[in-house]
DNA sequence: AAAACGGGGGC
DNA sequence: GCCCCAGTTTT
């Protein structure tokens, strides 16, 4: 697979699916926690359940005084919510007293976080900071496969080879391309091959019988 | 490397 | 009822 063929799949992806989503640029902070509230959450439910959450801690310092009961409701909707209130607490406590109330624009201590692993801290490093950064999520890592770009059986392995073959200026953008594509067209059990706009660019589709990720 | 975590919508 | 969903942590 060429860099050239990458850049031509991610540009016909992006003619296709122009939305943005719920993650937006901006706070950091808000960024951050609608992050991890998104682990295995489903996009709408996201909106709702971080719209609640900024609405009682809109900041760091709210967030950090947070009671665990308090906060543990407004979290249903998201999954793991009994796992994810201490998380959220503890990260909060941590960004207030060891740095600077702020969220740090650094891989390294993103991942020191709780409840923060490599897909999070790229995610934030992207739409808090504009950074170009890679967000392998299980869509990333299904699709890079089935297009053949990659050959690999875990998220973190998938990430060091797409930073092989992906040229850097389609990292933070292919975050959004692979989802919207992964939930439209490239399902995770069953794809919509012959409704592809990139199948001709697609060793699983042109050979549908490739082993699935 | 694999299991645990276990809410809620869509079918 | 069953299946799946923007992963992280622990074993």
């Amino acid at each position: 697979m060429s860099t050239e063929n990458i850049r031509t799949v991610m540009e016909i992806l992006a003619a296709t699916y122009h939305g943005r989503g719920s993650v937006e640029l901006g706070d950091p902070y808000k960024v951050l926690t609608a992050t991890v509230i998104s682990q295995r959450t489903r996009e709408e439910q996201t909106t709702a359940v971080s719209n609640r959450v900024f609405a009682r801690y809109p900041d760091i310092p709210s967030l950090a005084d947070a009671d665990e009961s308090e906060l543990f409701p407004l979290l249903n909707g998201s999954q793991y919510p009994e796992a994810k209130a201490p998380r959220l607490i503890a990260m909060a406590k941590i960004l207030r007293d060891k740095h600077d109330g702020k969220v740090p624009n650094d891989i390294d201590a993103l991942l020191e976080l709780p409840g923060v692993g490599r897909k999070t801290a790229n995610c934030v490093l992207i739409y808090a900071f504009e950074r170009e950064a890679l967000c392998v999520d299980i869509h990333c890592h299904r699709i890079s496969n089935r297009l053949g770009w990659v050959k690999t059986q875990t998220p973190d392995q998938t990430e060091k080879a797409l930073e092989k073959v992906m040229p850097r200026d389609l990292w933070a953008g292919s975050n959004r391309l692979f989802l919207q594509h992964g939930r439209a067209i490239c399902l995770p059990s069953i794809p919509k091959c012959s409704e592809c706009p990139v199948r001709e660019w697609c060793e699983y589709g042109q050979d549908p019988a490739t082993p699935k990720r």
